[in-house]
DNA sequence: GTAGTCATGTAAGAGGTTACATGATTAG
DNA sequence: CTAATCATGTAACCTCTTACATGACTAC
């Protein structure tokens, strides 16, 4: 039930349309939660139908219709319930710990290739996640400009904190995830420099 | 269609039935993948109606059947297919990283409450892991035992290997998580030694 | 006019959660 | 006889992915 709560989450800085709303989604809150627009459309829907946004209509062309939502009391409650209420921890589901764990069943070379992807990942993530912690602490995101205008200067400091300490989560584990991608490399280097046996996973059950 | 792949690299380890796949799957590979026995009891089937397993049927009093599932040459050709392809990574969702974000809309000790959990969850898990990496080095776990068993002695440490770097990949998760919500709390306290305005989140929009 | 961006949807299917449901065997 | 563990399912529901689909506005 996260995406509902990202919705309004993001309406709780602003009331945009849909269109604004994914364009947001993308600049930011992607970092943590993703979503794409054949989910989101339908999402702001049913908050519209639960009665937890307003919504107005503006028409465009002769069929076409642009709805700017707002979020609402009830929307506000409901956000805050979820904000306040203990979310308990979810079990883990990692599919490239999966693979790592069977590396033995692989090509050296097609193991390499994964954990170098995941490496170049992780370091393009920890780029655009430092950046963003700099862009908050700089109040330099357009969202957060945004939900700033509408909120009393006093809370400033307090809202921008929760903003960087969040995203600094996903810079400690960019950078968790590149050191364990480069332990793995090393790892292949090293048991290729001493092959037991090479191609041995090829004949494992022969 | 990790699922999948997570039951045939059991299965790669030994032939058993659904019940003990769950246990081995409760025993360690839950900590990578986690599915319940609702999900678990229908996939082997559709591995057997794929033809990447076979099975054999074992009577159980007057209706109850026994399934002993064991993977088969193509089984075994899906699940090196599998290991061997690239996996793109895929986007982050992480509904903790969500509520901290919006941590200012939480009365203190409610967030403090996420965070107390998010960190003793996590050290919960860290020791669970570190003891699996000490139990897999020691080649103390009954499957892994049962997996070395049919290979190839030349092979084992390999073998080992990739699952010791498996699971410490966990074990720095673990210990990045604790650290984020150790951030997180002292956070906290900063906030309500001086606090701005309290209870600010509360008269936002009104 | 045409490319880019604005703007919004539907639908099939895969994957996952939660609850309900049943019965057998074994150890005390 | 009774509790624990063995053993296997179904079904409703929700979420997410992927692909298809349409049309308006704006700047060149």
């Amino acid at each position: 039930m996260s995406l509902k709560h990202a919705l309004l989450a993001i309406l709780t800085a602003d009331s945009m349309s849909g269109y604004d709303l994914i364009k947001y989604f993308d600049g930011s809150v992607t970092f943590v939660w993703s979503a794409p627009h054949s989910q989101i459309y339908p999402e702001l829907r049913r908050l519209d139908s639960e009665g937890l946004v307003e919504v107005e209509e503006v028409a465009r062309g002769k069929k076409g219709t642009k709805r700017i939502y707002s979020i609402n009391e009830e929307g506000i409650e409901e956000f805050r319930r979820w904000v306040n209420e203990l979310l308990p921890l979810q079990p883990e589901r990692d599919p490239y710990r999966l693979k790592a764990a069977f590396m033995e069943w692989a090509e050296p070379e097609n193991a390499r290739r994964q954990l170098q992807e995941h490496k170049r990942h992780y370091e393009a993530s920890l780029l655009r996640w430092q950046q963003l912690v700099d862009d908050i602490g700089a109040r330099r995101v357009p969202l957060l400009q945004r939900r700033l205008e509408r909120r009393d200067p006093r809370e400033h400091d307090r809202i921008v904190a929760f903003k960087e300490f969040a995203f600094r989560g996903e810079v400690a584990r960019a950078k968790a995830e590149i050191a364990w991608a480069e332990e793995g490399l090393r790892l292949l280097d090293e048991l290729e420099a001493q092959p037991p046996k090479r191609r041995s996973a090829r004949r494992a059950r022969a």
